[in-house]
DNA sequence: GAAAATTATTTGAACTCGCAAGTATTGAAG
DNA sequence: CTTCAATACTTGCGAGTTCAAATAATTTTC
């Protein structure tokens, strides 16, 4: 085994707070949208595409892709939100293989009536604490690490509709 | 219900970095460890935090404090690391409600054969697609951040062993 | 000094997710 | 045109996390 490349005294002051910050905010979000609408922050997630997608609809793989997760945890999240009549999946005809997944209007009031305790969690969490300044900095800092994280790849869709924190 | 106080671009483009990072990072380390050491990212946590405590040791709260997790987590994992022999509780004389966890020479052995293969992967995941500058930089702007998340109060021990991805 | 509140930790149940395997359906090879 | 491989998605099982409740010991209160 070769001596490893440990990390020196600023890599590893980053590396730790990269931790706390990937250990604290997942759980906070998912907290607070459990509490108040009863969703996974993945769940959210979902809802949020959908709403901002051409005709609130897209494939499973579209879906699963810009989500950023697996097709079983899709797959898993869609069947919860189909019961809870949020979304529908539908056969595509040309290829019957293929689901497409669609907001219902039940889904859209849902998301609808979910995004400003989302986004005012997300104001007291996080940018209530930071000043303009500090956004930008840490927005254009943070960006390589984005980059040497994210797939290259992007089978990615139309977008333009709402419930990110993004405005109505 | 008031308007809600939406984000502007920059703390939204902001916002959807940190959530990429906060999916990724913990999947990706919880993959590596499971795989080459049959360890949950806690698990390692845990294990590291008692590798750099005086005497291998730290009260059950302390220990929940440092790996900030809840203490119900914290029990659930300390089962199974005792199970596998790698940490034993205690109970303390002067206080009979608390537990003292304390990490067994298997448990050392065990954070010290699987640190390296960590470290490795952190590097390869993360620090291998950025300049020294950008560690830098990106160090720097995530601290308020840190700030506004981490909770006030530090009930902490001593430091200073090995194990997390300092030098040995 | 007994009852009530607080502290320290554990436990059980519910739920989500990852992995491996399974089901269709389509496309490629021979 | 049959066989084999690849695609699109689903499902079952196991494992970890959380929340609420339980246990147990100490400290406070009256």
């Amino acid at each position: 085994m070769e001596t490893p490349r440990w990390l020196n005294e600023t890599e590893l002051a980053l590396w730790m707070r990269l931790q706390v910050v990937s250990e604290y905010l997942p759980a906070s979000i998912d907290a607070q949208l459990r509490a108040d609408a009863g969703l996974t922050r993945y769940e959210y997630h979902v809802l949020a595409m959908l709403s901002e997608a051409e005709g609130r609809s897209l494939p499973m793989s579209t879906l699963a892709f810009v989500t950023n997760g697996s097709l079983s945890r899709l797959s898993h999240a869609a069947r919860r939100l189909e019961q809870e009549g949020w979304i529908e999946r539908t056969r595509v005809p040309a290829d019957r293989r293929a689901m497409i997944a669609t907001l219902t209007d039940s889904g859209w009031e849902k998301i609808v009536r979910s995004a400003p305790g989302h986004v005012e969690h997300v104001r007291s969490e996080v940018f209530d604490h930071l000043t303009a300044e500090q956004v930008a900095a840490l927005e254009v800092a943070i960006e390589p690490l984005v980059q040497a994280l994210l797939p290259t790849e992007c089978p990615a869709e139309g977008m333009g509709g709402v419930a990110h924190p993004a405005q109505d």
